[in-house]
RNA sequence: GGGCCCGUAGCUCAGCUUGGACAGAGCGGCGGCCUUCUAAGCCGAAGGUCGUGGGUUCAAAUCCCACCGGGCCCGCCA
């Protein structure tokens, strides 16, 4: 944050909330020495309102904001624009893995930091309900039957990994099921069903999405319309010879149709990306009721809606980089200002093994049974769920995570529950209170907790700009760390600056948690 | 061959995009603290060639180059 054109940053100095290092910067332009220009900067500083005290320390200068600065200051938090986000679109043919989750929550939590900044936001969720691994669950039913289970995503996905083993010796059969699916929807209702069990994981977890998109709504009038258009505007190439004689490619050569006129997944996935920005329109949508509350679904039947999106951001494995850059150079093309941002998180795994639908890795990892086992371990499920979402949440998504039943469910240490209970406590100790909470003078020990409220719009603001959840984590446990400390070696109930900081504590504490999506508990 | 991600304490990770104070947490191990607002907590000590080597800079974990280790992607599959 800035005070009279000086940039301030978090002071590492016991007693100051900030610290500012510009004096060196200037020293090298001005020609002068830190220390004179350090000083220079506290005279000024001086005369501020918002703050009490200016020191320069080796060129540095720290500074304490007094309790007007606490009572005026509101950061700007305002940005404009439309975001679609898509996240989880898992594969309708199996229940959602841990791996799933980290899609699932990233994609919430970041829909809620949007939010925060006032986007609109539309969350989308996208059915393949046109794939090839649909096309072998539907398949193995069709022949072998599929075993009773009381959820039919789980059904599926148990039956799935003995389709895949059959896979290659009855590939044309399966290709023949696909080809059916795609001419005559022969599947559509197969999906539904999986989807809708799917969905109570959702509603479990707390994923809600505004919208669902099935392929095969996409996948006929809106995808020849788009491409085209996008034939007509030359942002597709035409190969008369060569490898790629009679496909339809991106200017980068990849193929979006192929030789025999039908469509590859790179080319429906632009079309859908292109879809939401407006470049074309005409898919249609109803309002229905599922497992998570009233979402829009795609449906040849319903009504027109767009979205115009300025911004669309995919949360998608970070094994698709490649396909996914070639996405973003069409669309840079045809829309140099929007942006199109690719959120890759990389895998959630065990040990020595990565989870995999078609091998049956995930099964004793599923979603479901990770939240089974931590209400059995914790007693609580808000409690369960705080932990697990922090858990999942506190690692920046390029980062491989490790998983491991201790690590996930743990209630100690850098976890979700340390942060609820920090929050319990300070409310506690509100409760309990002799005096009313009121902003007095602070001292040394007060700001030690007071800078975190300054961090607030630092962190928020590069969890926005970096799509990236973690940094809120972070900053949670710095905030429920300090609080901690703090609570050890000042009594509160009676201290009425101390309540005030309390008081404080708690709605950052509230917000950084809800932006995580992990439920608020009062007690515990 | 081209590209992407990761490499920081015994283990798991922050910090790197915008270069700045002695590199921070948690777990594990060691020593303390429950007649006092909730001990799912707090305090203290221990633990580091920031993968390696160069370069830029008053200043490098951070920026640039090269290399090493681990993982992944480069189809008219989806």
């Amino acid at each position: 944050m800035d005070i009279d054109g000086t940039k301030f940053g978090i002071s590492k100095i016991k007693g100051y909330e900030l610290a500012s290092s510009e004096a060196f910067k200037r020293a090298k332009i001005e020609k002068r020495s830190p220390m004179e220009i350090s000083q220079e900067i506290v005279g000024t500083l001086k005369e501020h309102p918002w703050v009490e005290e200016a020191v320069a320390i080796n060129g540095y200068v720290n500074v304490k904001l007094s309790p007007k600065f606490y009572l005026e200051y509101k950061p700007e938090l305002k940005e404009n624009g439309t975001v679609a986000i898509e996240y989880v679109s898992v594969n309708p043919n199996k229940p959602w893995h841990i791996g799933h989750l980290r899609n699932a929550l990233t994609g919430e939590s970041l829909k809620r930091i949007y939010q925060a900044f006032q986007y609109d936001v539309v969350a989308l969720d996208y059915i393949d309900d046109l794939g090839l691994q649909v096309a072998q669950s539907y398949w193995y039913w069709k022949n072998y039957g599929i075993k009773e289970h009381e959820r039919f995503d789980w059904a599926v996905g148990l039956a799935y990994v003995e389709a895949a083993k059959l896979f290659e010796e009855h590939e044309k059969e399966v290709r023949e099921i696909l080809k059916e699916m795609e001419e005559k929807g022969i599947s559509r209702n197969f999906v539904e069903k999986v989807l809708w069990d799917q969905l109570k994981t959702a509603k479990a977890y707390g994923i809600f999405h505004h919208m669902r998109v099935f392929e095969s709504d996409i996948a006929r009038d809106l995808f020849n319309k788009t491409i085209e258009l996008l034939k007509e505007k030359g942002f597709l190439v035409y190969h008369e010879e060569g490898e790629l004689k009679g496909t339809w490619t991106t200017r980068g050569n990849r193929v979006v149709i192929r030789s025999d006129g039908t469509a590859t997944y790179l080319g429906k996935d632009i079309v859908f990306q292109l879809w939401k920005m407006g470049f074309v329109s005409g898919l249609r949508f109803e309002e229905r009721e599922d497992p998570t509350g009233k979402v829009w679904y795609s449906n040849i039947k319903g009504i027109e809606k767009e979205i115009n999106a300025d911004k669309v951001i995919n949360v998608i494995g970070i094994e698709q980089s490649l396909p996914q850059q070639e996405i973003a150079k069409v669309i840079k093309e045809i829309y140099p200002e929007k942006e199109y941002i690719h959120v890759a998180y990389q895998k959630v795994r065990l040990k020595d093994v990565s989870f995999s639908g078609r091998k049956g890795t995930w099964i004793g990892y599923s979603a479901d049974e990770l939240l089974e086992e931590g209400i059995k371990r914790i007693k609580s499920k808000e409690l369960a769920l705080s932990a697990i979402k922090f858990f999942i949440l506190k690692y920046t998504p390029t980062k491989e995570v490790i998983f491991e039943w201790d690590k996930a469910l743990s209630t100690e240490g850098d976890s979700g529950i340390y942060v609820m209970y920090a929050y319990v406590r300070a409310g506690s100790v509100l409760k309990k209170a002799e005096v009313n909470p009121l902003l007095k003078e602070l001292n040394e020990g007060d700001r030690e907790v007071a800078k975190w409220f300054l961090a607030w719009e630092f962190y928020l603001k590069k969890a926005l700009r970096y799509n990236d959840p973690s940094a809120i984590a972070e900053y949670l446990l710095e905030l429920a760390g300090a609080f901690n400390s703090y609570y050890g070696k000042v009594k509160l109930k009676n201290n009425e600056t101390g309540l005030w900081v309390t008081e404080q504590v708690r709605k950052y504490l509230k917000q950084g948690m809800e932006l995580l999506g992990m439920p608020i508990v009062e007690e515990m």
